[in-house]
DNA sequence: CTGTTAGCGCCTTCAG
DNA sequence: CTGAAGGCGCTAACAG
């Protein structure tokens, strides 16, 4: 089939026996003008005789305004960030834009990439989820690159650790863990193990020092070796629990710092032929969906993700507004997966 | 902060002292034409200078073509989709083109709006992924849509189940399903349950027909009391589970068309104080990642989601081939939740 | 190698 | 209520 040249609008004009303008404002409603009933008939019908179809990149150009939002990711296949993408592109299907997804793949350079990315495609609004990873030189980088797209006129939302000056939805993760830590501990467990994450990832350095620093003033603090940096993913769940194994006599619960990675250590127990919560208990973050039926059941702390990927969207597109915060906090969902043997 | 009107790109020119052109070239290097170093140099600088960034709208419209492609899912927070949303955003990455992803909600008629709509922002190329739902009508209209866009030099690619004339990624998917009633019968399973998924959907519908037509041809057909419609979703495997509870002497292994449903499904056992496999086998379809650590594991029938997404998008970007249709087989993944008792 | 000049497709004042 | 004309920001012939 060849490649007919698209009709234009001035085609349509034309096929209408109309001005350009007319069948502009026929087609698009304009604010102000309104066509008379019979030439704005004729127009439409010309318009679908020539099957025509606006092109939204001219009308982002002359409006001087498109219609899409951007959405950053570390990584949409994990289930913690599609749910929040699901969020977002529900609020933004709301007010009739689309989404723009992008991934970082955890590469930090990439997340001030695809920050530029967007902007250079003008979105109205970039929402940025998943934790800051990198030193100070990136969060300087991003915070430049920010700033460049709100100047301009672009909203800007964070998802997780707030940033200085830029609206975001953050979770209260070290007060998340500190309820699960003292929820824990009412339930009667007092020797924890902790599978940290990385060093460098903000969620992660907050969850396990909230859950730490509550241990601490319950007077039932986590001995060091009882602390294991992992990747921030199931696999390293799954080597941090490993990690662990010798040490499963001295615990009674190991605190994942998220479920996938809770489901991760899970697997290890169970590869080493032992049983959660008999031999040792197993907790998490996130409470995500997909994982609510795993056995025995997760202890974890509940976050809200669809909800606040829906809020951070509303956040970042309220231009007008002041740098708003708003703080989510989890809720402690206790399972049997911590249940007292 | 005042909303500063953004450098254009005859700002740059001119604080660099070259024409129009020149910045042009020199920003966005030209395929034939090259710019003496110095002076690129100099509008580089200038550029960086006036915090300059392309309008990638402005870009689209000079050039004719966008960097965009489209994406158009059921649900991003299913893991199905998801999956195959990182695939293709992967592949798009790799080739520099951004992903704009749509979600139909399972609504077929906002399937064919969507398409419209990518269509309008002159996506290079559609992937639809999920499976078609609603009537003749429903396809006969986005056969029309994708005609539309690919008569304008768009390019569109199916995922799952393909429609006349386009190109797709096709699931196997009775295939796959009459592999796995082979399976089980091997592995010594005689009475099958079926939990169907809706009855209108394409994928549920060749998965459950070609497992009871495998059993048919091993002569150990599934009654029909043991079929059971449900919704294609966790919670319609809890209910079909649900209803096939009263049967459950009669059964070795239920079959539910996905993972989702399968882990409902065994929900929906273990809250009648049963147990999985001992009861009751249960068997599932796409081998979602997230789910591979459940206990028990969950036999079912691996797809590549990742790689057909990637796939898939790729086909859509072959603008000149022949439409083609490629098979991807399932390959069966035998877990404890059907080990024999 | 650089500059000038048309558009790309549409919206939107501004006249009529 | 309608039409003509300018411009959005950039690229791509076309001259110089």
């Amino acid at each position: 089939m060849p490649v007919r040249t698209r009709p234009t609008l001035s085609d349509v004009a034309r096929e209408a026996g109309v001005s350009l303008a007319t069948a502009s404002r026929a087609i698009n409603g304009s604010p102000t003008r309104t066509v008379r009933a019979d030439l704005r008939e004729r127009v439409l019908e010309a318009a679908a005789r020539l099957e025509y179809t606006p092109d939204a990149n001219a009308q982002a150009m002359a409006r001087g305004q498109t219609t899409s939002v951007g959405l950053v990711v570390h990584d949409v296949a994990d289930p913690y960030f599609s749910t929040i993408a699901a969020g977002v592109t529900a609020a933004a299907d709301d007010v009739g834009l689309a989404v723009t997804l992008a991934e970082t793949r955890h590469d930090p350079r990439r997340e001030v990439d695809l920050v530029e990315l967007l902007h250079r495609q003008r979105a109205r609004a970039i929402v940025l989820a998943g934790g800051r990873l990198g030193g100070a030189d990136r969060a300087e980088e991003l915070t430049r690159a920010i700033a460049g797209h709100r100047r301009s006129g672009g909203g800007v939302a964070l998802i997780g650790q707030p940033l200085p000056e830029v609206p975001a939805v953050a979770l209260d993760n070290s007060g998340g863990a500190a309820a699960l830590a003292r929820a824990l501990h009412d339930a009667g467990h007092r020797r924890f193990g902790v599978i940290a994450g990385p060093a460098d990832h903000l969620t992660a350095r907050h969850r396990q020092a909230g859950f730490r620093e509550a241990l601490a003033e319950l007077g039932t603090a986590a001995a060091p070796e009882h602390v294991v940096p992992s990747e921030f993913s199931r696999d390293g769940g799954y080597a941090g629990m490993t990690a662990l194994l010798p040490h499963l006599g001295e615990l009674d619960v190991v605190f994942a710092v998220t479920d996938l990675m809770a489901v991760g250590a899970m697997a290890a127990v169970r590869d080493a032929g032992l049983t959660v919560p008999t031999d040792v208990g197993v907790a998490g973050f996130d409470d995500i969906p997909t994982l609510r039926d795993i056995t025995p059941g997760l202890t974890t702390v509940r976050v809200p993700l669809r909800e606040i990927g829906a809020q951070a969207l509303q956040l970042a597109l309220a231009l007008e507004q002041e740098p708003r915060v708003v703080v989510v906090r989890g809720e402690v969902v206790l399972r049997d997966s911590t249940a007292r043997p």
